[in-house]
DNA sequence: CAATCATTCAACAGAATTATTGAATGATGG
DNA sequence: CCATCATTCAATAATTCTGTTGAATGATTG
Protein backbone atom coordinates (compact mmCIF):
# COMPACT_ATOMS: atom_id res chain seq x y z
CA UNK A 1 0.00 0.00 0.00
CA UNK A 2 2.82 2.33 0.17
CA UNK A 3 2.91 2.15 -3.59
CA UNK A 4 -0.77 3.76 -3.42
CA UNK A 5 0.06 7.50 -1.03
CA UNK A 6 2.07 8.97 -2.83
CA UNK A 7 0.13 8.29 -6.08
CA UNK A 8 -3.02 9.58 -4.12
CA UNK A 9 -1.21 13.30 -3.59
CA UNK A 10 -0.10 13.35 -7.16
CA UNK A 11 -3.25 12.70 -8.25
CA UNK A 12 -4.38 15.42 -5.28
CA UNK A 13 -1.73 17.57 -6.38
CA UNK A 14 -3.03 17.38 -9.89
CA UNK A 15 -6.37 18.00 -9.14
CA UNK A 16 -5.38 21.14 -7.40
CA UNK A 17 -4.09 22.46 -10.22
CA UNK A 18 -7.23 21.43 -12.59
CA UNK A 19 -9.68 23.01 -9.77
CA UNK A 20 -7.42 25.94 -9.76
CA UNK A 21 -8.73 26.73 -13.38
CA UNK A 22 -12.22 25.04 -12.48
CA UNK A 23 -13.99 28.62 -12.29
CA UNK A 24 -15.12 31.04 -14.54
CA UNK A 25 -13.67 33.98 -13.41
CA UNK A 26 -9.95 32.48 -12.86
CA UNK A 27 -10.22 30.96 -16.07
CA UNK A 28 -10.82 34.24 -18.13
CA UNK A 29 -8.22 35.64 -16.28
CA UNK A 30 -5.73 33.67 -17.02
CA UNK A 31 -6.93 34.35 -20.87
CA UNK A 32 -6.16 37.76 -20.10
CA UNK A 33 -2.89 37.38 -18.64
CA UNK A 34 -2.10 35.23 -21.87
CA UNK A 35 -2.17 38.49 -23.30
CA UNK A 36 0.90 40.21 -21.01
CA UNK A 37 1.28 40.77 -17.11
CA UNK A 38 -1.34 42.38 -15.69
CA UNK A 39 -1.71 44.50 -12.00
CA UNK A 40 -4.54 43.36 -9.65
CA UNK A 41 -6.86 46.26 -10.41
CA UNK A 42 -6.34 45.89 -14.03
CA UNK A 43 -7.78 42.54 -13.91
CA UNK A 44 -10.49 43.32 -11.68
CA UNK A 45 -11.92 45.90 -13.92
CA UNK A 46 -11.15 43.55 -16.65
CA UNK A 47 -13.14 40.51 -14.97
CA UNK A 48 -15.43 42.50 -13.25
CA UNK A 49 -14.10 41.68 -9.83
CA UNK A 50 -13.99 43.35 -6.53
CA UNK A 51 -9.85 44.17 -6.19
CA UNK A 52 -10.27 42.34 -3.17
CA UNK A 53 -11.82 38.81 -4.48
CA UNK A 54 -9.56 39.12 -7.80
CA UNK A 55 -6.55 39.58 -5.53
CA UNK A 56 -7.91 36.34 -3.93
CA UNK A 57 -8.25 34.01 -7.36
CA UNK A 58 -4.92 35.29 -8.15
CA UNK A 59 -3.29 34.36 -4.77
CA UNK A 60 -4.73 31.15 -4.84
CA UNK A 61 -3.75 30.58 -8.64
CA UNK A 62 -0.29 31.76 -7.83
CA UNK A 63 -0.23 29.57 -4.57
CA UNK A 64 -0.97 26.39 -6.93
CA UNK A 65 2.06 27.55 -9.33
CA UNK A 66 -0.01 28.56 -12.42
CA UNK A 67 0.99 32.04 -11.96
CA UNK A 68 3.80 34.33 -10.56
CA UNK A 69 3.59 38.05 -9.64
CA UNK A 70 6.17 40.68 -9.43
CA UNK A 71 6.25 44.32 -8.24
CA UNK A 72 6.90 47.54 -10.25
CA UNK A 73 6.09 50.40 -8.74
CA UNK A 74 3.39 50.42 -6.63
CA UNK A 75 1.53 47.74 -8.65
CA UNK A 76 2.19 43.76 -8.70
CA UNK A 77 1.85 42.16 -11.88
CA UNK A 78 0.96 38.80 -12.62
CA UNK A 79 1.70 36.66 -15.33
CA UNK A 80 1.36 33.18 -16.25
CA UNK A 81 4.56 31.20 -14.42
CA UNK A 82 5.48 29.04 -17.63
CA UNK A 83 3.99 28.14 -20.98
CA UNK A 84 2.59 24.98 -19.94
CA UNK A 85 -0.14 26.87 -18.39
CA UNK A 86 -1.24 28.08 -21.62
CA UNK A 87 -1.07 24.56 -23.03
CA UNK A 88 -3.11 23.44 -20.43
CA UNK A 89 -5.85 25.53 -21.17
CA UNK A 90 -5.66 25.18 -25.14
CA UNK A 91 -6.09 21.88 -24.19
CA UNK A 92 -9.02 22.56 -22.06
CA UNK A 93 -10.48 24.62 -24.98
CA UNK A 94 -10.07 21.79 -27.50
CA UNK A 95 -11.84 19.14 -25.15
CA UNK A 96 -14.73 21.55 -24.71
CA UNK A 97 -14.54 21.99 -28.58
CA UNK A 98 -15.16 18.64 -28.72
CA UNK A 99 -17.29 17.36 -26.24
CA UNK A 100 -19.14 19.98 -23.91
CA UNK A 101 -22.50 20.25 -25.85
CA UNK A 102 -23.06 23.44 -23.60
CA UNK A 103 -19.86 25.06 -25.08
CA UNK A 104 -20.25 23.76 -28.60
CA UNK A 105 -24.07 25.48 -28.48
CA UNK A 106 -21.91 28.63 -28.31
CA UNK A 107 -19.42 28.56 -29.93
CA UNK A 108 -21.62 27.22 -32.48
CA UNK A 109 -23.96 29.61 -32.10
CA UNK A 110 -21.99 32.42 -31.51
CA UNK A 111 -18.50 32.56 -33.33
CA UNK A 112 -19.04 30.44 -36.26
CA UNK A 113 -21.81 32.29 -38.51
CA UNK A 114 -19.66 35.92 -37.51
CA UNK A 115 -17.26 35.23 -40.50
CA UNK A 116 -17.21 32.03 -42.76
CA UNK A 117 -13.70 33.28 -44.26
CA UNK A 118 -11.01 31.08 -43.72
CA UNK A 119 -8.68 33.15 -41.53
CA UNK A 120 -5.08 34.05 -42.75
CA UNK A 121 -2.45 31.74 -40.72
CA UNK A 122 0.03 33.37 -38.98
CA UNK A 123 2.75 31.28 -41.48
CA UNK A 124 1.02 33.55 -43.99
CA UNK A 125 0.79 37.03 -42.43
CA UNK A 126 4.42 36.81 -41.38
CA UNK A 127 5.34 36.57 -45.24
CA UNK A 128 3.24 39.01 -46.08
CA UNK A 129 4.37 41.44 -43.44
CA UNK A 130 7.84 40.93 -44.55
CA UNK A 131 6.40 41.83 -47.89
CA UNK A 132 4.76 45.13 -46.53
CA UNK A 133 1.61 43.91 -48.87
CA UNK A 134 -1.11 44.02 -45.99
CA UNK A 135 -2.59 46.58 -43.12
CA UNK A 136 -1.78 44.58 -39.57
CA UNK A 137 -5.09 45.83 -38.01
CA UNK A 138 -5.00 45.38 -34.06
CA UNK A 139 -8.43 46.10 -32.24
CA UNK A 140 -7.57 44.87 -28.78
CA UNK A 141 -7.65 48.08 -26.41
CA UNK A 142 -4.60 50.31 -26.69
CA UNK A 143 -2.96 49.21 -23.18
CA UNK A 144 -3.15 45.40 -24.23
CA UNK A 145 -1.46 46.91 -27.42
CA UNK A 146 0.94 48.64 -26.03
CA UNK A 147 2.10 45.29 -23.93
CA UNK A 148 2.95 43.89 -27.09
CA UNK A 149 1.84 43.72 -30.97
CA UNK A 150 2.33 42.37 -34.00
CA UNK A 151 4.96 44.13 -36.16
CA UNK A 152 4.37 47.13 -37.76
CA UNK A 153 0.25 46.56 -36.63
CA UNK A 154 -1.40 50.06 -35.79
CA UNK A 155 -3.78 49.86 -33.28
CA UNK A 156 -7.19 51.13 -33.44
CA UNK A 157 -10.17 49.41 -30.54
CA UNK A 158 -13.01 47.62 -31.73
CA UNK A 159 -15.06 50.87 -30.49
CA UNK A 160 -13.43 53.58 -31.76
CA UNK A 161 -13.10 51.50 -35.87
CA UNK A 162 -16.13 53.40 -37.10
CA UNK A 163 -15.15 56.86 -36.36
CA UNK A 164 -11.32 56.62 -37.73
CA UNK A 165 -12.12 54.61 -40.70
CA UNK A 166 -10.04 57.10 -42.74
CA UNK A 167 -6.42 55.76 -41.34
CA UNK A 168 -6.78 52.46 -43.06
CA UNK A 169 -5.73 52.53 -46.52
CA UNK A 170 -8.45 51.17 -48.66
CA UNK A 171 -6.77 49.93 -51.33
CA UNK A 172 -4.57 47.79 -49.33
CA UNK A 173 -5.51 44.05 -47.64
CA UNK A 174 -6.46 44.18 -43.82
CA UNK A 175 -5.96 41.67 -41.83
CA UNK A 176 -7.16 41.96 -38.20
CA UNK A 177 -6.15 39.99 -35.10
CA UNK A 178 -7.44 40.30 -31.05
CA UNK A 179 -6.80 38.06 -28.27
CA UNK A 180 -6.85 34.77 -29.14
CA UNK A 181 -9.51 32.16 -31.14
CA UNK A 182 -12.42 33.03 -28.16
CA UNK A 183 -12.25 37.01 -28.67
CA UNK A 184 -14.67 38.44 -30.64
CA UNK A 185 -13.19 41.70 -31.52
CA UNK A 186 -11.72 40.77 -34.61
CA UNK A 187 -14.59 38.70 -36.08
CA UNK A 188 -16.85 42.09 -35.37
CA UNK A 189 -14.10 44.00 -36.92
CA UNK A 190 -13.90 42.08 -40.12
CA UNK A 191 -17.44 42.07 -40.20
CA UNK A 192 -17.59 45.91 -39.88
CA UNK A 193 -14.62 46.51 -42.55
CA UNK A 194 -16.44 44.61 -45.03
CA UNK A 195 -19.49 45.81 -45.12
CA UNK A 196 -17.93 49.18 -45.75
CA UNK A 197 -16.43 47.73 -48.34
CA UNK A 198 -12.70 47.07 -47.00
CA UNK A 199 -11.08 43.60 -47.50
CA UNK A 200 -10.33 42.07 -44.39
CA UNK A 201 -9.77 38.68 -42.68
CA UNK A 202 -8.79 37.58 -39.66
CA UNK A 203 -5.74 36.16 -38.13
CA UNK A 204 -5.84 32.52 -36.93
CA UNK A 205 -6.10 32.94 -32.85
CA UNK A 206 -4.74 35.86 -31.82
CA UNK A 207 -1.55 37.63 -30.29
CA UNK A 208 -0.91 35.62 -27.18
CA UNK A 209 -0.33 32.47 -30.16
CA UNK A 210 1.53 34.62 -32.31
CA UNK A 211 4.03 34.95 -29.51
CA UNK A 212 3.49 31.64 -28.36
CA UNK A 213 5.11 30.68 -32.15
CA UNK A 214 8.17 32.56 -31.68
CA UNK A 215 7.57 35.18 -34.46
CA UNK A 216 7.80 38.49 -34.07
CA UNK A 217 6.80 41.05 -31.75
CA UNK A 218 7.20 44.85 -31.09
CA UNK A 219 6.48 47.17 -27.87
CA UNK A 220 5.76 45.16 -24.70
CA UNK A 221 7.99 45.43 -21.24
CA UNK B 1 -22.59 44.12 -23.43
CA UNK B 2 -23.87 41.53 -25.38
CA UNK B 3 -20.55 40.60 -26.53
CA UNK B 4 -19.46 39.87 -22.91
CA UNK B 5 -22.25 37.17 -21.79
CA UNK B 6 -21.70 34.34 -24.10
CA UNK B 7 -17.54 34.90 -23.25
CA UNK B 8 -18.71 34.77 -20.13
CA UNK B 9 -21.14 31.28 -20.80
CA UNK B 10 -17.68 29.97 -22.46
CA UNK B 11 -15.69 30.47 -19.75
CA UNK B 12 -18.06 29.40 -17.02
CA UNK B 13 -18.41 25.88 -19.41
CA UNK B 14 -14.94 25.46 -19.99
CA UNK B 15 -14.56 26.01 -15.94
CA UNK B 16 -16.79 22.90 -15.58
CA UNK B 17 -14.59 20.92 -17.55
CA UNK B 18 -11.55 22.04 -15.18
CA UNK B 19 -13.68 21.41 -12.42
CA UNK B 20 -14.73 18.06 -13.11
CA UNK B 21 -10.89 17.28 -13.56
CA UNK B 22 -10.61 19.27 -10.25
CA UNK B 23 -10.75 16.04 -7.49
CA UNK B 24 -8.28 13.74 -6.91
CA UNK B 25 -10.68 10.40 -7.27
CA UNK B 26 -11.87 11.85 -10.74
CA UNK B 27 -8.87 12.20 -11.96
CA UNK B 28 -7.61 8.76 -10.80
CA UNK B 29 -10.73 7.05 -12.75
CA UNK B 30 -9.73 8.97 -15.95
CA UNK B 31 -6.31 7.37 -15.40
CA UNK B 32 -7.59 4.43 -14.63
CA UNK B 33 -10.28 4.92 -17.84
CA UNK B 34 -7.11 5.59 -20.50
CA UNK B 35 -6.00 2.13 -20.16
CA UNK B 36 -9.61 0.79 -21.67
CA UNK B 37 -13.10 0.87 -20.85
CA UNK B 38 -14.28 -0.38 -17.07
CA UNK B 39 -16.99 -1.32 -15.07
CA UNK B 40 -18.72 0.65 -12.18
CA UNK B 41 -17.88 -1.79 -9.80
CA UNK B 42 -14.44 -2.09 -11.62
CA UNK B 43 -13.68 1.31 -10.87
CA UNK B 44 -14.79 1.53 -7.65
CA UNK B 45 -12.84 -1.58 -6.36
CA UNK B 46 -9.64 0.33 -8.13
CA UNK B 47 -10.14 3.61 -6.83
CA UNK B 48 -11.31 2.71 -3.49
CA UNK B 49 -14.79 4.65 -3.73
CA UNK B 50 -18.18 3.31 -2.58
CA UNK B 51 -20.12 1.56 -6.04
CA UNK B 52 -22.43 4.81 -5.45
CA UNK B 53 -19.91 7.24 -4.67
CA UNK B 54 -17.76 6.32 -7.91
CA UNK B 55 -21.20 6.31 -10.19
CA UNK B 56 -22.05 9.95 -9.37
CA UNK B 57 -18.41 11.13 -10.07
CA UNK B 58 -18.55 8.84 -13.31
CA UNK B 59 -22.21 10.42 -14.24
CA UNK B 60 -20.71 13.86 -13.62
CA UNK B 61 -17.90 13.64 -15.80
CA UNK B 62 -20.40 11.73 -18.67
CA UNK B 63 -22.94 15.17 -17.94
CA UNK B 64 -19.60 17.35 -18.83
CA UNK B 65 -18.90 15.26 -21.77
CA UNK B 66 -15.50 13.64 -20.37
CA UNK B 67 -16.42 10.38 -20.51
CA UNK B 68 -18.97 8.25 -22.53
CA UNK B 69 -20.72 5.10 -21.43
CA UNK B 70 -22.26 1.88 -23.07
CA UNK B 71 -23.82 -1.33 -22.02
CA UNK B 72 -22.50 -4.66 -21.81
CA UNK B 73 -24.63 -7.58 -20.45
CA UNK B 74 -25.36 -6.27 -17.19
CA UNK B 75 -23.00 -3.95 -16.83
CA UNK B 76 -22.17 -0.26 -17.75
CA UNK B 77 -19.03 0.62 -18.95
CA UNK B 78 -17.25 3.99 -18.78
CA UNK B 79 -14.52 5.03 -21.15
CA UNK B 80 -12.66 8.76 -21.91
CA UNK B 81 -15.54 10.42 -24.60
CA UNK B 82 -12.42 11.20 -27.05
CA UNK B 83 -8.72 11.43 -27.06
CA UNK B 84 -8.29 15.20 -26.39
CA UNK B 85 -9.40 14.27 -22.43
CA UNK B 86 -6.63 12.16 -22.22
CA UNK B 87 -4.39 15.29 -24.17
CA UNK B 88 -5.83 17.23 -21.30
CA UNK B 89 -4.42 15.27 -18.64
CA UNK B 90 -1.12 15.39 -20.34
CA UNK B 91 -1.46 19.01 -20.52
CA UNK B 92 -2.34 18.88 -16.65
CA UNK B 93 0.17 16.54 -16.15
CA UNK B 94 2.91 18.79 -17.98
CA UNK B 95 2.02 21.77 -15.57
CA UNK B 96 2.22 19.79 -12.43
CA UNK B 97 5.53 18.65 -13.40
CA UNK B 98 6.82 22.11 -13.80
CA UNK B 99 4.50 24.29 -11.53
CA UNK B 100 3.07 22.71 -8.70
CA UNK B 101 5.23 22.49 -5.66
CA UNK B 102 3.58 19.96 -4.11
CA UNK B 103 3.69 17.66 -7.23
CA UNK B 104 7.06 18.11 -8.14
CA UNK B 105 8.24 16.92 -4.48
CA UNK B 106 6.11 13.92 -4.83
CA UNK B 107 7.75 13.36 -8.14
CA UNK B 108 11.26 14.16 -7.13
CA UNK B 109 11.46 12.24 -3.81
CA UNK B 110 9.52 9.12 -4.90
CA UNK B 111 9.32 8.22 -9.09
CA UNK B 112 12.97 10.23 -9.69
CA UNK B 113 15.27 7.78 -7.36
CA UNK B 114 13.67 4.45 -8.18
CA UNK B 115 15.28 4.36 -11.68
CA UNK B 116 18.46 6.43 -13.04
CA UNK B 117 18.24 4.43 -16.24
CA UNK B 118 17.14 5.80 -19.39
CA UNK B 119 13.90 4.26 -20.58
CA UNK B 120 13.64 2.67 -23.87
CA UNK B 121 11.89 4.61 -26.16
CA UNK B 122 8.85 3.28 -27.50
CA UNK B 123 10.50 3.43 -30.88
CA UNK B 124 12.93 1.25 -29.94
CA UNK B 125 11.12 -1.13 -27.92
CA UNK B 126 8.91 -1.62 -31.01
CA UNK B 127 11.81 -2.96 -33.29
CA UNK B 128 12.95 -5.18 -30.51
CA UNK B 129 9.84 -6.66 -30.04
CA UNK B 130 10.22 -6.92 -34.21
CA UNK B 131 13.44 -8.44 -33.92
CA UNK B 132 12.32 -10.91 -30.56
CA UNK B 133 15.20 -9.47 -28.81
CA UNK B 134 13.80 -8.74 -25.87
CA UNK B 135 10.89 -10.25 -23.22
CA UNK B 136 8.18 -7.67 -22.48
CA UNK B 137 7.33 -7.76 -19.56
CA UNK B 138 3.53 -6.12 -18.54
CA UNK B 139 3.55 -5.51 -14.62
CA UNK B 140 -0.03 -4.32 -14.57
CA UNK B 141 -2.84 -6.41 -12.72
CA UNK B 142 -3.98 -9.40 -14.88
CA UNK B 143 -7.65 -8.20 -15.85
CA UNK B 144 -5.81 -4.59 -17.51
CA UNK B 145 -3.33 -6.73 -19.57
CA UNK B 146 -6.49 -8.77 -20.31
CA UNK B 147 -7.87 -5.51 -22.15
CA UNK B 148 -4.52 -4.72 -24.10
CA UNK B 149 -1.10 -5.53 -23.96
CA UNK B 150 1.80 -5.16 -26.11
CA UNK B 151 2.42 -7.77 -28.56
CA UNK B 152 4.24 -10.68 -27.21
CA UNK B 153 4.17 -9.40 -23.94
CA UNK B 154 4.15 -11.65 -20.69
CA UNK B 155 1.96 -10.67 -17.58
CA UNK B 156 3.03 -10.99 -14.39
CA UNK B 157 1.48 -8.44 -11.84
CA UNK B 158 4.12 -6.85 -9.84
CA UNK B 159 2.86 -8.64 -6.38
CA UNK B 160 3.72 -11.97 -8.06
CA UNK B 161 6.95 -10.60 -9.52
CA UNK B 162 9.17 -12.35 -6.52
CA UNK B 163 8.17 -15.79 -6.79
CA UNK B 164 7.22 -15.86 -10.34
CA UNK B 165 10.43 -14.96 -11.41
CA UNK B 166 12.06 -18.15 -13.18
CA UNK B 167 9.22 -17.73 -15.52
CA UNK B 168 11.68 -15.20 -16.86
CA UNK B 169 14.40 -15.67 -19.05
CA UNK B 170 17.94 -14.44 -17.67
CA UNK B 171 19.61 -14.39 -20.66
CA UNK B 172 17.54 -11.68 -22.45
CA UNK B 173 17.03 -7.99 -21.88
CA UNK B 174 13.54 -6.98 -19.98
CA UNK B 175 11.94 -4.21 -20.67
CA UNK B 176 8.89 -3.90 -17.99
CA UNK B 177 6.17 -1.46 -18.57
CA UNK B 178 2.67 -0.61 -16.84
CA UNK B 179 0.07 2.28 -16.78
CA UNK B 180 1.94 5.02 -17.69
CA UNK B 181 4.39 8.12 -16.41
CA UNK B 182 3.37 8.01 -12.89
CA UNK B 183 2.48 4.64 -12.31
CA UNK B 184 5.06 3.04 -10.51
CA UNK B 185 4.44 -0.75 -11.10
CA UNK B 186 7.35 -0.81 -13.87
CA UNK B 187 9.93 1.58 -12.04
CA UNK B 188 9.50 -1.35 -8.97
CA UNK B 189 9.67 -4.03 -11.30
CA UNK B 190 12.78 -2.77 -13.04
CA UNK B 191 14.05 -1.98 -9.12
CA UNK B 192 12.94 -5.73 -8.33
CA UNK B 193 14.44 -7.62 -11.57
CA UNK B 194 17.90 -5.58 -11.17
CA UNK B 195 18.60 -6.46 -7.58
CA UNK B 196 17.89 -10.23 -8.64
CA UNK B 197 20.41 -9.93 -11.87
CA UNK B 198 18.05 -9.08 -14.81
CA UNK B 199 19.17 -6.93 -16.96
CA UNK B 200 15.92 -4.38 -16.91
CA UNK B 201 14.49 -1.05 -18.17
CA UNK B 202 11.64 0.60 -17.95
CA UNK B 203 9.58 1.35 -21.41
CA UNK B 204 8.72 5.04 -21.45
CA UNK B 205 5.35 6.03 -20.40
CA UNK B 206 2.94 2.68 -20.22
CA UNK B 207 0.36 1.01 -21.94
CA UNK B 208 -2.21 4.01 -23.16
CA UNK B 209 1.06 5.89 -24.73
CA UNK B 210 1.69 3.06 -26.76
CA UNK B 211 -1.42 2.42 -28.15
CA UNK B 212 -2.13 6.38 -28.59
CA UNK B 213 0.86 6.33 -30.48
CA UNK B 214 -1.01 3.30 -32.92
CA UNK B 215 1.55 1.17 -32.12
CA UNK B 216 0.72 -2.68 -32.39
CA UNK B 217 -1.92 -3.92 -29.77
CA UNK B 218 -3.12 -7.35 -28.63
CA UNK B 219 -5.45 -8.74 -26.65
CA UNK B 220 -8.95 -6.30 -25.47
CA UNK B 221 -12.16 -6.11 -26.57
C1' DC C 1 10.84 59.79 7.19
C1' DA C 2 6.01 60.03 6.54
C1' DA C 3 1.98 59.94 3.52
C1' DT C 4 0.05 57.38 -0.03
C1' DC C 5 -2.19 53.73 -2.12
C1' DA C 6 -2.21 49.08 -4.37
C1' DT C 7 -2.58 44.89 -2.48
C1' DT C 8 -3.52 41.54 0.96
C1' DC C 9 -5.65 39.72 5.01
C1' DA C 10 -9.50 38.27 8.25
C1' DA C 11 -14.02 37.21 9.25
C1' DC C 12 -18.38 36.16 7.81
C1' DA C 13 -22.76 34.41 5.41
C1' DG C 14 -24.46 32.04 1.57
C1' DA C 15 -23.76 28.58 -1.94
C1' DA C 16 -21.77 24.48 -3.76
C1' DT C 17 -19.42 20.05 -3.29
C1' DT C 18 -18.59 15.44 -1.23
C1' DA C 19 -19.45 10.94 0.80
C1' DT C 20 -22.85 8.10 3.00
C1' DT C 21 -26.99 5.62 3.42
C1' DG C 22 -30.69 3.09 1.75
C1' DA C 23 -34.11 2.67 -1.65
C1' DA C 24 -35.50 2.70 -6.65
C1' DT C 25 -34.65 1.67 -11.35
C1' DG C 26 -34.49 -1.10 -15.29
C1' DA C 27 -32.18 -4.09 -18.51
C1' DT C 28 -30.66 -8.73 -18.57
C1' DG C 29 -31.13 -13.57 -18.99
C1' DG C 30 -33.35 -17.55 -17.88
C1' DC D 1 -42.72 -12.79 -17.66
C1' DC D 2 -40.09 -12.67 -13.49
C1' DA D 3 -35.95 -12.63 -10.44
C1' DT D 4 -31.55 -10.76 -10.34
C1' DC D 5 -28.26 -7.40 -9.68
C1' DA D 6 -25.39 -3.50 -11.49
C1' DT D 7 -26.30 1.00 -11.55
C1' DT D 8 -28.58 5.19 -10.38
C1' DC D 9 -31.27 8.22 -7.56
C1' DA D 10 -32.64 10.91 -3.27
C1' DA D 11 -31.82 12.84 1.04
C1' DT D 12 -28.63 14.15 4.43
C1' DA D 13 -24.69 16.06 7.10
C1' DA D 14 -19.99 17.58 6.90
C1' DT D 15 -16.84 20.11 4.50
C1' DT D 16 -15.17 23.40 1.29
C1' DC D 17 -15.60 27.32 -1.76
C1' DT D 18 -17.11 32.32 -2.95
C1' DG D 19 -17.73 37.01 -2.56
C1' DT D 20 -18.29 40.90 0.53
C1' DT D 21 -16.83 44.07 3.93
C1' DG D 22 -13.59 46.70 6.20
C1' DA D 23 -9.19 46.87 8.19
C1' DA D 24 -4.06 45.94 7.92
C1' DT D 25 0.13 45.72 5.41
C1' DG D 26 4.14 47.48 3.42
C1' DA D 27 6.79 49.23 -0.43
C1' DT D 28 7.00 53.43 -2.93
C1' DT D 29 7.77 58.11 -3.56
C1' DG D 30 8.07 62.70 -2.58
Amino acid sequence: MSSRNPKRALFAGLAEIAKALGHGHRLEIVEVLAQGERSVEALAEHVGLSVANASQHLRLMRRIGLLVSRRDGKRILYRPSDPSVLDLTAALRRVGERNAAEVRAVIGGYFRQRDALEPVSRRELARRIKDGLVTVLDVRPTDEFAAGHLPRAINIPLRQLTRRLREIPKSRAIVAYCRGPYCVLAYEAVALLRRRGFKARRLEDGFPEWRAACLPVEGGG
